[in-house]
DNA sequence: TCTCGTTGCGCACACTGTACGCAGAGCCGA
DNA sequence: TCGGCTCTGCGTACAGTGTGCGCAACGAGA
């Protein structure tokens, strides 16, 4: 086959016409994006990966999206997205917030990527999911008697709460993870070598060789203790 | 010059002893690490860089370190020492967990690269400097009068918090810092944009809106007001 | 003197984000 | 019907990354 072979008019060979569909789009971009952060993890996102996913050349994305970052800023939006809000009900403002509390920890956990990225991002950027988000637990708390700007401080409060939980829950999972076992095993496994590293804190020591069955009912366990707190402590301000 | 000239016999050529000291220590390794990064942040540590700091090569490092990953657990722990805790002293737990948790607030702030990089690493892993600071926190609480399980429950609720604001204000900052402009310029520049945006959500608008003098004061108020929570809702467990 | 373990380093590999410019394709005024 | 003009995708290229491999130099012990 010549080099410079002539391209020949035929079906199979003459190029489809582009514009039927646009091929690629933000939105799709953007959804595949976090199906592989899900898959395979942050530092396995590559724009070529990506691009590879979409049958697309790794640069073409660039023409719909600026830069990497950018795109992680749009997928954690996206995330930010699937947190559940109550409707207002001002009686209950306590069961509307631990439903929302909740269900943030559901989703951190569920896309683990999002703890290491949290700490770039944060939550000062101005994706309409987060602004979303924002407004309807300020009305929660309004309703619950807060003023505006204490119904602020109390989100945040109860906001960071729910970050650094599972920050540190989905730091554990993304280890778990990547050594391939499950939670069982992998703390069965550990527990002789954080027994002995322990020896010297009597009370790290005692907590470590206590029994750990149903790590992960513990988990939740904690997180409901600690959300139950917050929100003791948000109600004495209720008075 | 010969690509090939022999090696002269000289005082300026001649190699110097090696074994003098042992120009490479892990000690030495972490320290310029930690510096690298406070300086330029996380993205901007390379081993490369980190070796030509230290007069020595890339891979030279990695006779003292196992992998980069390890390298910066070793670094999070050392950070981990800075944390200030305070001694035992049952009847005034409230100030003495204020004290810890405001340290560890500015310890994050001021290594605002470990708010990235603890959603991959977690409090899971076993540094002794994170060991000592969590066996003298859960002293605290049991002196307080919980107990051992539940100190561990409080203890964190509390470092949850700590986490979950210091990560936000982590990634402000970094932001920030990569913008190059002040705190109050840049808050200034930004007013426009967000009010547009959050015109839509009236709550969020009435918050953008409002007077910002004093950004930092206000963010740690708003650290102390949920503190304060948190430790409210603690002490209802104390009876 | 010979050997051995330890340390530092140069090279190489596979991979990254993305700037640049070209090649088609649809659209719009002439 | 025929040029431009804009939009989209892509191939190439560049500077950088982490790190495996094997060599060279050294102090110490036999």
């Amino acid at each position: 086959m010549p080099a410079d072979e002539q391209p020949v008019a035929s079906v199979w060979t003459r190029p489809r016409r582009r514009r039927e569909q646009p091929a690629l789009s933000r939105a799709q971009i953007v959804a595949e994006a976090l199906d592989l952060l899900d898959t395979e993890g942050l530092e396995a996102l590559s724009m070529r990966k990506l691009g590879a996913r979409l049958d697309a050349g790794a640069t073409s994305l660039y023409r719909h999206v600026a830069t990497k970052d950018e795109l992680i800023e749009l997928v954690v939006d996206e995330v930010y997205g699937q947190v559940e809000v109550p409707d207002i009900q001002g009686e209950d403002w306590r069961s509307a917030v631990t439903v929302c509390a909740t269900s943030a920890r559901a989703v951190l956990v569920k896309h683990a990527w999002m703890a290491s990225v949290l700490g770039q991002v944060g939550l000062a950027y101005l994706g309409p999911n987060v602004m979303r988000l924002n407004e309807r637990m300020l009305a929660l708390f309004e309703a619950a008697g807060f003023s505006l700007p204490e119904a602020d401080l109390a989100l945040s409060t109860v906001m960071a709460y729910v970050i650094g939980m599972g920050t540190t829950e989905a730091a554990w999972l993304t280890t778990l993870a990547r050594s391939g076992r499950s939670e069982q095993e992998w703390m069965d496994s550990l527990r002789p070598a954080a027994a002995e590293a322990s020896k010297p804190y009597p009370r790290l020591h005692a907590l470590t060789t206590a029994s750990n069955e149903d790590v992960e009912g513990a988990r939740a366990d904690g997180f409901r203790y600690g959300l139950e707190r917050v929100l003791d402590g948000l109600a004495t301000r209720l008075g």
